[in-house]
DNA sequence: TTGTGTGAACTGATTCACAGCA
DNA sequence: TGCTGTGAATCAGTTCACACAA
């Protein structure tokens, strides 16, 4: 890795950018200025400089941003000038969300292989996505490339599928259980869970 | 607020470690030492005791913590011992993913009721929910006492619809669009962004 | 002993203020 | 003059190490 490493929250950050400029473009916007991206997302604008300055000198004093070389600029820092494979254990409802979502909405990832243990679904095909047992996860994984997984399936099953993931080759998991999965060290989970974030809601609510 | 304020990723970890103490509890557990949970979450002793020693002295030295009382101080730090009534707007894919979810599976909270766009939802019943049209917002909420919503609608009706929630009586909302609201100072807002996440779980899995 | 409770050191992110370039 | 780029200051969270209670 030749590029320097960049603040994890900077990244968390740069789809978001990234959207607001994709909208800008389509209006005919050209420029920006750190002032009217701040003022579009409510961050300070000093934070945009600094995340920007990461990248190197993309900005001109006196004029702002050129959104064009931004948006290449981000999409090679999260790699998406290639396609990434993903693999989903679980559809029921949150799995079918997902789904639809990330192939119709997100451009750049793909679900590839559905995984689920209804006997109903297996041999199915979803939106263009055929359904397997949860079985037969390693042995379909096995052929291609697919280094992510996204785990929605029950909670007593997690942790087996997230293994079976691992032994298909994922080396990355987004994690919509509710199970905290402790794997080994070289695989990385990215953890969303709605009752924390529940939490938090009510505890700033009641906190100011 | 007599109590003190709790770092903002201690508050998020509660509600992980309120599930696992209930899992230890119906096994039959009664203490539990910050060591054991550590290894249960994969985190560092040290952040474990460092949380509980915000909720006061829980612990007894040589021994751990006693998992009854920490549930107990767990749920009223996180004000569990009332029921928080939720909005839903957007009840397709996802949308209906999560009412399930919240309805079934998030005791303590509960939607009440449910706002679609589309007019042949509109006047059904989602699992118990009333259905009712996006222009109804203001009207359905005035009466009952909502203070969370779950924006779940479509990109271009995101901000309008956030609005409503708020001219209805929302104080929160959980944001499951893309879109970044900007709204007024006084309303909490949670951005569950899966773009973000999939950036970041890209990036760690190309830099180490 | 054993395992909590906590100050002190550390690490990371955000904000600030201003020098410097177009 | 306007807006970037950035060091310095601040703030927040985590880790460490050890005193001390059971």
């Amino acid at each position: 890795m030749t590029r320097p490493k960049f603040p994890i929250e900077t990244i968390r950050r740069l789809p978001l950018y990234l959207r607001c400029f994709n909208r800008l473009i389509v209006l005919g916007k050209d420029t920006l200025t750190s002032k009217e991206l701040a003022e579009f997302l409510e961050v300070n604008p000093g934070q945009i400089r600094k995340d920007f300055s990461y990248f190197g000198d993309f900005g001109t004093r006196g004029v702002g941003y050129d959104l064009r070389e931004l948006v290449k600029e981000i999409r090679s820092i999260l790699r998406m000038d290639r396609d990434w494979n993903i693999a989903i254990a679980g559809i029921g409802n949150i799995g079918n969300a997902l789904l639809d979502h990330i192939n119709f909405n997100q451009p750049g990832f793909r679900i590839v292989c559905a995984f689920d243990q209804d006997p109903s679904l297996v041999g199915t095909n979803v939106r263009g996505v055929n359904v397997h047992s949860l079985e037969e996860i390693e042995e379909t994984l096995d052929g291609q490339t697919v280094p992510l997984g996204v785990l929605a399936v029950s909670d007593v099953d997690a942790r087996e599928v997230a293994e079976k993931f691992v032994g298909g080759g994922v080396k990355g998991i987004i994690n919509i259980t509710p199970i905290c999965l402790n794997m080994s060290e070289e695989i990385e989970i990215v953890h969303m869970d709605l009752s924390s974030e529940l939490g938090r809601l009510v505890y700033q609510l009641e906190n100011d």
